[in-house]
Order: C-alpha cells, then sequence, then structure tokens
RNA sequence: GGAGGGGUGGCCGAGCGGUCAAUGGCAGCAGACUGUAAAUCUGCCGGGUUUUCCCUACGUUGGUUCAAAUCCAACCCCCUCCA
C-alpha cells in the first residue's frame, strides 16, 4: 500500500517493513499525529551488534520523522532470556554482568538518536523497573488470566523448541508474557503506540496488543522487519572473529569498516537503503553500477556507516588505512598493531596480531603460502623477524594486514 | 517415582575394545581465478613441538583391561511414555 505518514512511508521504501499488524490503523496515526514507538534490546552481551543496526536504524527514522523513540533496556527481561529463534537455552546472567552491559550498551545509542526532554527527544527505559517489583499472585491474577497456554504453545518461539524436543523451561516461558506485559505498561506510562521489533518478534508483540487491548481497551500497533540475511543466506553480522560489535572497545573502526566494505555485491543496495541515510536516488545511482565499480558504492556503504557508529573521523581513519593498505600496498595507521623488539618469530606474530588462534594455525597460514611479510610471501614456517627501527607489515591472506613496530 | 532413549570437536552427525585426534556434512581459514564480491577448483581445519613425539578431548567420577569415545558402576543433565 502506498503510506501517507512520513515515517511509513520511509520505512517502506527503504525495506525496513516485514509485517504490520494494522497498517491503515498506524498509517492514520503517524499521519495526525506525533507517536511514540518502542523497541527493546537485550541486555546479554557488553554491546549490540549488526544485528541490532536495522533495528536501530527504525529508530532513528522514527525520529527524523517527527516522531519519539523509546529504548528499551531489558535489565528484566534479561533475567528470563528470550527463547525466540533460539534452540537452546541462554546462559543465565548475574544481575551484575546484565547492569555492566546495560551500561556499556547505552552509548552506541546517542550516535544514532537525539536524547532530551524534548517532544521527539528519545528516551531510554529499563524494564526491570517494573519487572522487578512485580508481585506473583497479583501479577498472575491481572495478566496470567489473558493467555492461554494453548495459544502460547502455537507461537513459534515455543513450538520451535518442542518440535525439535529440546527443553524450554518454564522460566522462558513466561518471556512472552513479560515483554507483553512490557507494551502495556509503556503505554500506561508514557503513551506509547508502536512497539516494533525483528520479524522474530512478532508472537511477543502481538501478545502485547491483544494484552493492552483486553486490560486497558487501547489500541496499539506492531511492525517487524525482515529477518536479515546476507546473500549467500548467512546471518547478518557473524564473522570469522565473531560478532560485528558496534561499540568500539569490542571492535576496532578499522575492523568495522571493513566488514562493511567487504559487502557482497548483491547486498549493497538493500543494505545502503537500511543502514545509511543517503537519499534512495543517490542510492539507487550507487546500486547500478556493474563489476568491479560496485567497490565505490561499497566504498560509500562503508564510509556512511561507520560514520554513523563510530563518526566521521574515525570512518575517514579507516578508509584511508584500506586505501593505502590495499590500493597502494603500503600500510595504513589504523591496522592492528604490535610491538616488539629484536626477534620474533612471524608466527608469533601473526598469532600476536590476531591473524591465527594458535601457532600451528599461523604455521599453517605459512605454509599454505597466505603469509607476507612487507608485501613477500614467507613460506618459511621458521621465519623469524627482525624488528629493528622501522615498522614491519604483516599480512595473513589478502586481508588481514597489521604492523609490527619497535618498542 | 517407574520404564525406555540419549549426552561425541564451533554446529549437525557417524563410530560402539586397539588400526580414533575420532568418517561425513555445514561453518571457518589459505591458495588459484578475480574486483578487498560471488561462483568454482585445491589444500588445511584440537594444542604444542622441526614430529611417525608429547599433551588435552568423546556429560562427570571411579573401575575392568596390556589397551576404552567404545565394556561396567555411580552420579549429573536432556528427551519420550507411564504415575
Amino acid at each position: 500500500m502506498t503510506f501517507r505518514s512520513e515515517f511509513l512511508a520511509r520505512l517502506e521504501a527503504r525495506g525496513f517493513i516485514h509485517q504490520l499488524t494494522d497498517a491503515q490503523g498506524l498509517d492514520d496515526l503517524a499521519a495526525r499525529e506525533p507517536i511514540r514507538a518502542y523497541i527493546g534490546f537485550d541486555c546479554t552481551a557488553p554491546s549490540l551488534h549488526v544485528g541490532h543496526l536495522t533495528q536501530i536504524m527504525m529508530l532513528r527514522h522514527l525520529q527524523q520523522s517527527g516522531h519519539k523513540p523509546v529504548v528499551i533496556m531489558g535489565g528484566g527481561t534479561t533475567r528470563i532470556g528470550d527463547p525466540s529463534g533460539r534452540d537452546t537455552s541462554r546462559m543465565l546472567l548475574s544481575d551484575a554482568d546484565i547492569a555492566a552491559n546495560m551500561a556499556s550498551i547505552k552509548a552506541v545509542f546517542e550516535r544514532f538518536l537525539t536524547f532530551g526532554d524534548g517532544p521527539t527527544d528519545a528516551i531510554m527505559i529499563n524494564n526491570a523497573d517494573w519487572l522487578d517489583g512485580l508481585e506473583y499472585i497479583p501479577f498472575l491474577r491481572e495478566v496470567g488470566r489473558h493467555f492461554s497456554i494453548n495459544r502460547m504453545l502455537t507461537f513459534d518461539s515455543v513450538k520451535l523448541r518442542l518440535d525439535r524436543e529440546q527443553p524450554l523451561t518454564f522460566l522462558e516461558f513466561n518471556y512472552m508474557i513479560l515483554q507483553a506485559y512490557d507494551f502495556m505498561e509503556l503505554y500506561r506510562r508514557h503513551g506509547v503506540r508502536l512497539q516494533m521489533g525483528g520479524s522474530d518478534q512478532w508472537g511477543n508483540i502481538v501478545n502485547g496488543i491483544e494484552l493492552t487491548r483486553r486490560i486497558e481497551g487501547g489500541e496499539l500497533f506492531g511492525l517487524t522487519t525482515p529477518l536479515l540475511t546476507t546473500a549467500d543466506g548467512a546471518k547478518m553480522g557473524k564473522t570469522a572473529g565473531g560478532a560485528v560489535w558496534l561499540n568500539e572497545d569490542q571492535l576496532s573502526h578499522y575492523d568495522y569498516w571493513q566488514f562493511w566494505r567487504n559487502t557482497h555485491d548483491a547486498d549493497v543496495g538493500r543494505f545502503l537503503k537500511l543502514f545509511t541515510d543517503l537519499p534512495l536516488d543517490e542510492i539507487a545511482r550507487l546500486e547500478a553500477l556493474g563489476g568491479a565499480e560496485i567497490n565505490e558504492a561499497k566504498k560509500v556503504l562503508a564510509n556512511a556507516v561507520t560514520t554513523l557508529a563510530r563518526g566521521a573521523e574515525a570512518a575517514e581513519a579507516a578508509a584511508e588505512t584500506a586505501r593505502r593498505t590495499f590500493e597502494e600496498g603500503t600500510a595504513g595507521t589504523d591496522l592492528p598493531r604490535l610491538t616488539a623488539s629484536g626477534a620474533l618469530p612471524l608466527v608469533d606474530a601473526l598469532v600476536g596480531l590476531g591473524f591465527a588462534a594458535s601457532k600451528g594455525e599461523a604455521r599453517r597460514l605459512i605454509k599454505q603460502g597466505g603469509a607476507r611479510v612487507d608485501g613477500e610471501k614467507i613460506v618459511d614456517e621458521a621465519h623469524v623477524l627482525t624488528i629493528g627501527n622501522g615498522s614491519v607489515k604483516i599480512s595473513a591472506g589478502k586481508k588481514h594486514h597489521g604492523l609490527v613496530e619497535p618498542a
């Protein structure tokens, strides 16, 4: 359908919309008045990763179209663990871990959203505020009676586990109830009308809408984004080294930039729309580039996305390092580095720079011709570097480059 | 509580007394070809060590044996059915 509201029109044009509970109703509402919409984030790790980026960008578009983003930190729900999309239970995190993670995650949002007290300023709320104080019996009487087990069993998050004969604890089984309760509580406390999330959250979102309608008579809306996979079907945001973290203390600016620079051809257009603010006609132009020229589009993508998450300076530095390293074959300043003095076995340098997980792997790398020192291929596993006064460039394969510098 | 089935490397999944660091698949890494892409082909893929050597590993702990992922016992956890 064609949306009248700027918000939905934008999301639609950029490929954010997968499912919508009441497209017409939400469109009318968003066209008529500023709305408050929320997305919840788990605090299971000290940083969000690029898999969360779709959600964050959606809040950004919300704010840019004149609405108010509400970021929910799952301080309470993380103590339960969301079974959605998982076939095994999460480890239970300690409260201290959760608090530390939450503090670490918060900072990222400030790069994407403007927080404050104004009408369209974003706010951040911890659902522990109301979940921690819940009393069991009163909660069951108020909320629990609106959930039928029969129906809960049909939700994907539960069904998947049951079908695969994998355990689902009662603790986890309650997650969807608490998330539904969140939505209602946000409606009560802050007048939030819309919950957004990944497609795996559909069930949880619908539950919240239903619950609020029954108890409060309020009309709420839900919107989910498509599950994001790369062109070859892999889940977004996982690389060899693990997740692609948004926090810079978890992943260097350069590596973050490189992740985007290495986007598959087929994904470039989609990613530009989802993860950057570039105008659509500009994206159409970039997307149309064929052959080797699409590399230009990838650089634009990497620059734009890195600027958002890490700042313009970080993006420029990473881009410059990449240019020097890959196009000139020299070395940029942003590369991973290692200091040493005197004699350093190449194997140790490779391990020290993080290019190999063990010495055995480093040896293997050398044996197979993947290791280079100052651009020169080394096949001697026992090669020893002599660190004098200049830095030495170490390469592992075509993509990993680093520097060993004198101490 | 009872009966049965099961817990193997990042994941899936074989093995069921030596020839097992453990078949196969996926994922991953490197090489060739390229465009820091994809596809394809080749090699590698527990750790250490200049190597037919040592460590660690098949839920946990003990035991049998010259020898155990493989047999036995106890325990822990999971699944199914019964109560």
